[in-house]
RNA sequence: GGUCCGUUCGGCUAGUCAGGUUAGGCCCCCAGGUUUUCAUCCUGGUAACACGGGUUCGAAUCCCGUACGGACUACCA
C-alpha cells in the first residue's frame, strides 16, 4: 500500500482564486497520492511578478482546507524539498540555466519584446507564422549570430537578455501521456522558448522542471492546457539527463452552455459559482460567488468535481473522499472535456444534506431563522427539519420549507381556497375543534387516531376535512403529514390557527 | 494560419485497448402510481455511437479521410 516514490504536486500561480478546473485537478492529485501511498504537495510558481495579487495565496489554502485536501509537503506544511514557493528559489535556477548554456541547450537572446513584435506583425501581414527557431534564430540577435565575444560585452554592458531553449530542428520527440497514450511531435514547429527572463526569473517552463525533479516528483497530472508544452518539458529533462516523470493531462472543465473553457466570467454571467470560495478582488472590489458560500457541502462539491471527468466503471455516484481514494485510478479519467452542470451540482448537495443529521442541519438553519426575525427553539427547529429535509438542495432552502412551523399563515392559497373551502368546511372546522382540544396525549398518532375516527363518525369526506384543516394550519395545500405538524405546533397554537382561518377565510356560501 | 488533443442521448458518462449487447446508468424533461396536499418515493417513457469511405460474415469498437469542437501558439502560468 505505501509507496513513498509516489510524489505529486498541485502547483498554482496566485495571480487570482482557485477555479474548480484547478480544485479538480488538485482533487486528482491528491486521490492518486493517496489512493498509492504517497505525497501530495503544494508548490507556489510565482515566477510572474507582474501577476501577484494579493490575497490569491492564502485563498488556495483556505480553499484547500474547506475541500477538505490536505498537503503533505508545501508552502504551509513545510517538508525536505523546499522552500516551495518558486520566488523563494530564485538563485537555484540561475545554476540550472548555466548549466543548459553550457551544454549548449540554451543561448542568450538580446532581441526586446518591441522587436520581436515588429517580427511577428511583419509576417503577419505577409501571412506568415512566425517562430523563433533554428531558422529564426539565424536571423535574429543572439549568441548564436553574435558569437561569444560580442555576447559578453552586451552582457557585461547590462544590455537586457533572456536565455532560450536551443530547439534542436527536425527531431520527433516521442512522448507518453497516461490518459492519452503515444503522442509525437517534430521539433521543427516547436520554438525556441524562454527559460529565463530578463527580469532574473526563469518562466514556468524551466521553474517547473527543475522544481519537479528536484522535488523528486514522480507523475505530473496537470490540465490539457499543458499539452502543447509537453515535448519543450520533455526535452528539457533529456537536457538536463534526468528521469522523466509520468504524465498525465487532465481533460478540460467547459462552460455548461456553448463552447469553451470554463473561464472565471462564466459564473456570474451564467448564475453559478465556478470559485470554491467567495472571492474579492482586490483591485476592483468585485466579489465573485463561491460554492461554499451558496450552501454546498464540500464533501458534495468533492464528490460532484471528482465525476466531472472520472467515474469508478461501476454505476456508484456518491463516494466520500476516501471511498475516492479507494476507487480512484488515472486510468479511468475521460479524455474529453466535460460541460460543469449546476443542476446536477445541486442533485450532489441534495444528497448529501438527506444524509446529513438533523440535529447539524438545524445548527446550520439557525441563523436563517434568525435572519428572518424568528427565534426558534433548536428542538422544534431539529423536528421541522426532519420533515421536510428531503425536499430541499440547500439548507438555505429549509426555511422556506419549514417557516410555516414557527410562523402563522398570514395568506390562504386563493387557489386551494377555492378548490378546497367548500360550504360545510366552516362549520367543519369548527367542530374539530372541539374534537382535538382536551386530547391528553397530543402527538400525531393519538391526533390522527381521533379525527380520522370522527371523520368515519361523521361521514364526513376525508379529503374534504383533511384539506381544509391543512389550509387553516399551513395557509397552503403543501407540507408533511399533517398530524406530524399539529404535534409539533401543539393543541394550543393547532387551535388558535384554526380560529385564525375560520376568521380570515369566513364562510363559504 | 500552424501544432496538438478530442467527438456515444439535452448534460455527466458506461461500453472502445481484447469487433457480435434490445448501446446501460445518473441528472434534466415527460407520463403514470403512491400520498389528505406539496415534495419525496416507485414504475415507465423520450433521447445518442459527428459524417464518409474502407477492413470484416459482423464495426460505437480497427484503419483512412472529412467536418466540428477545444487547447496551445507571450520575457503568463
Amino acid at each position: 500500500m505505501t509507496n513513498s516514490n509516489i510524489r505529486v504536486r498541485f502547483a498554482p500561480s496566485p495571480t487570482g482564486p482557485l477555479h474548480i478546473g484547478g480544485v479538480r485537478t488538485a482533487l486528482y492529485n491528491y486521490l492518486f497520492a493517496k489512493k498509492h501511498g504517497g505525497s501530495f504537495i503544494l508548490r507556489i510558481e510565482d515566477t510572474d511578478q507582474t501577476r501577484f495579487v494579493p490575497g490569491a495565496e492564502q485563498y488556495i489554502v483556505d480553499a484547500f482546507n474547506w475541500c477538505g485536501l490536505t498537503f503533505d509537503e508545501g508552502v504551509t506544511v513545510g517538508g525536505d524539498y523546499g522552500p516551495y514557493k518558486q520566488s523563494d528559489r530564485k538563485e537555484l535556477y540561475k545554476s540550472f540555466t548555466e548549466e543548459l548554456l553550457e551544454k549548449g541547450h540554451a543561448y542568450y537572446a538580446f532581441d526586446t519584446p518591441e522587436e520581436l513584435g515588429a517580427v511577428r506583425i511583419q509576417y503577419e501581414s505577409e501571412k506568415k507564422t512566425f517562430i523563433y527557431n533554428y531558422e529564426e534564430r539565424k536571423r535574429l540577435r543572439n549568441s548564436i549570430t553574435l558569437g561569444a565575444e560580442e555576447t559578453n560585452k552586451l552582457i557585461d554592458e547590462g544590455s537586457p537578455f533572456v536565455i532560450r531553449f536551443r530547439m534542436p530542428e527536425d527531431e520527433t520527440v516521442i512522448m507518453n501521456d497516461i490518459i492519452r497514450g503515444k503522442v509525437e511531435v517534430n521539433t521543427s514547429v516547436l520554438d525556441d522558448k524562454i527559460l529565463f527572463k530578463s527580469d532574473g526569473m526563469p518562466t514556468y517552463h524551466l521553474a517547473n522542471i527543475v522544481d519537479d525533479h528536484l522535488m523528486k516528483i514522480s507523475h505530473v497530472i496537470r490540465g490539457e492546457e499543458w499539452l502543447p508544452s509537453l515535448p519543450l518539458h520533455v526535452l528539457l529533462y533529456d537536457a538536463f539527463g534526468w528521469e522523466k516523470p509520468e504524465f498525465a493531462h487532465l481533460p478540460l472543465l467547459l462552460k455548461p452552455d456553448g463552447n469553451g473553457k470554463l473561464s472565471k466570467r462564466d459564473g456570474d454571467r451564467l448564475g453559478f459559482p465556478v470559485f470554491p470560495l467567495q472571492w474579492t478582488d482586490p483591485k476592483t472590489g468585485g466579489i465573485s460567488s463561491g460554492f461554499r458560500e451558496d450552501g454546498y457541502f464540500p464533501g458534495a462539491f468533492v464528490n460532484m468535481l471528482a465525476m466531472l471527468g472520472w467515474n469508478p466503471g461501476d454505476e456508484r455516484e456518491i463516494f466520500s473522499l476516501e471511498e475516492l481514494t479507494e476507487a480512484f485510478s488515472l486510468e479511468r479519467v475521460g479524455k474529453s472535456g466535460a460541460k460543469f452542470d449546476p443542476v446536477k451540482a445541486a442533485w450532489y448537495n441534495h444528497q448529501y444534506l438527506v444524509k446529513e443529521d438533523d440535529e447539524v442541519l438545524a445548527n446550520l438553519l439557525m441563523p436563517i431563522a434568525i435572519e428572518n426575525g424568528y427565534f426558534v427553539e433548536i428542538e422544534q427547529l431539529v423536528n421541522a427539519v426532519s420533515m421536510v429535509k428531503d425536499r430541499a438542495n440547500f439548507v438555505k432552502d429549509l426555511w422556506g420549507q419549514l417557516d410555516f412551523f414557527f410562523v402563522r399563515p398570514e395568506t390562504y392559497d386563493e387557489k386551494a381556497v377555492k378548490k378546497r373551502w367548500k360550504a360545510d368546511s366552516y362549520d367543519q372546522m369548527e367542530e374539530l375543534k372541539g374534537v382535538i382540544s382536551g386530547i391528553p396525549d397530543f402527538t400525531s398518532e393519538n391526533t390522527e387516531k381521533v379525527v380520522k375516527q370522527w371523520i368515519e363518525d361523521k361521514g364526513y369526506g376525508m379529503g374534504m376535512i383533511m384539506n381544509a384543516f391543512r389550509l387553516v394550519i399551513v395557509g397552503a395545500l403543501k407540507g408533511p403529514h399533517l398530524f406530524d405538524i399539529i404535534e409539533l405546533l401543539g393543541e394550543e397554537e393547532t387551535l388558535e390557527r384554526i380560529d385564525q382561518g375560520l376568521h380570515e377565510i369566513g364562510r363559504k356560501e
